[in-house]
DNA sequence: ACTCTTTCTCGAGACGAG
DNA sequence: CCTCGTCC
DNA sequence: ACATCGAGAAAGAG
């Protein structure tokens, strides 16, 4: 889920968080990727005509394979050095958000094999992109390929997203991109998004700075934090009640979720039964990372730009 | 009538020939 | 430019 | 045993 509505409230809060640049201005620069969602869209959306994925004589999908290739090659083409970042164990927090992501699976999976039973093409080719999860073994094949083309990639121990905003902070990249707005809340200093198919599609890139982003709202770190969990995200539930604009509104004048708690009529805004909003803030803001220090974020690509 | 939130639904790549 | 078939 | 997300429309609540 990401941070439901974050994009909104920084395009009407802040608008000047928000730059538009072309692909050629990233010319020499170092990114961050989630890998596994990028594998997760390839998956998804390259197929055959008739809804099928990709697959080699045997059967094997190879959908994603194509789509990391050809994204990287345009990647580096345009002077852009890409460095993938895979998931690792999602954190607990995460448990209750995945069950719902697996019922939500299942019932594709049933209303798939009816369609199927119907001979519904459209509706096949509908829940068929819906069951698709990655698996490791699509994970693996990708690290074997990006490994052959002298692509950097890192193993991260838990969210890939914080690993790539680990990465940004640390200077080891410039940006992390990505389209799951989680990444800000990680705090990355910079954010890009539509980085990949901007060229494809004329969209210009868009680039997200934290600072200006806290400047606006005028909140401190820990507060934006606070203002996520708020919004909802995918550690705890949110309040029944509070949107977008009470949750800005709330922030603004009570500072702490704490304070929060504590003057909200409880009536009205009932706080969720053992709310682990702190738990999830500790996770945000002291994610579990490995030492940017220890990654070594340049393929051998860096040689053709020496 | 209006404002805000919630719920539901949908959609998701890249290439090159013409 | 755009549309459409193809990629495996 | 498990792995994604955002956007927008429509409906609902206060």
């Amino acid at each position: 889920m990401g941070i439901k509505g974050l994009t909104k409230v920084i395009g009407d809060r802040c608008p000047n968080a928000i730059k538009s640049n072309e692909i050629k201005n990233y010319f020499g620069r170092k990114v961050a990727i989630d890998a596994s969602m990028s594998i997760y869209q390839f998956l998804i959306a390259v197929r055959q005509q008739d809804g099928q994925q990709l697959t080699t004589e045997s059967g094997e999908t190879t959908s994603h394979l194509m789509g990391i290739f050809y994204r990287t090659i345009r990647m580096v083409e345009n002077g852009i050095k890409p460095c993938y970042v895979f998931d690792g164990k999602p954190p607990k927090l995460k448990s209750g958000e995945l069950a719902k992501r697996l019922e939500r699976r299942k019932e594709a999976s049933k209303s798939l094999e009816e369609a199927e039973e119907l001979g519904e093409t459209v509706d096949i080719d509908k829940f068929s992109r819906r069951t698709v999860k990655v698996t490791s073994e699509h994970n693996d094949e990708c690290k074997k390929l990006l490994s052959l083309m002298g692509i950097p990639y890192v193993e991260a121990p838990c969210e890939a997203e914080a690993q790539c905003a680990a990465l940004a902070r640390d200077k080891k990249v410039y940006a992390a991109a990505s389209e799951d707005m989680d990444t800000l809340t990680f705090s990355t200093p910079v954010l890009l998004r539509h980085l990949t198919f901007s060229e494809a599609r004329k969209l210009p890139i868009g680039e997200i700075h934290l600072n200006k982003v806290l400047e606006g709202l005028n909140f401190t770190m820990e507060q934006f934090v606070d203002l996520c969990i708020l919004l909802g995200c995918d550690y705890c539930d949110s309040i029944k009640g509070i949107g977008p604009q009470r949750a800005v509104e709330l922030i603004d004048k009570h500072k702490s979720l704490e304070e929060i708690i504590r003057t909200l009529d409880p009536k009205k805004y009932p706080i969720p039964d053992d709310w682990m909003y702190n738990e999830a803030r500790q996770l945000f803001l002291n994610p579990e990372v490995l030492d940017p220090k220890d990654i070594d974020v340049n393929g051998f690509i860096l040689l053709y730009f020496h």
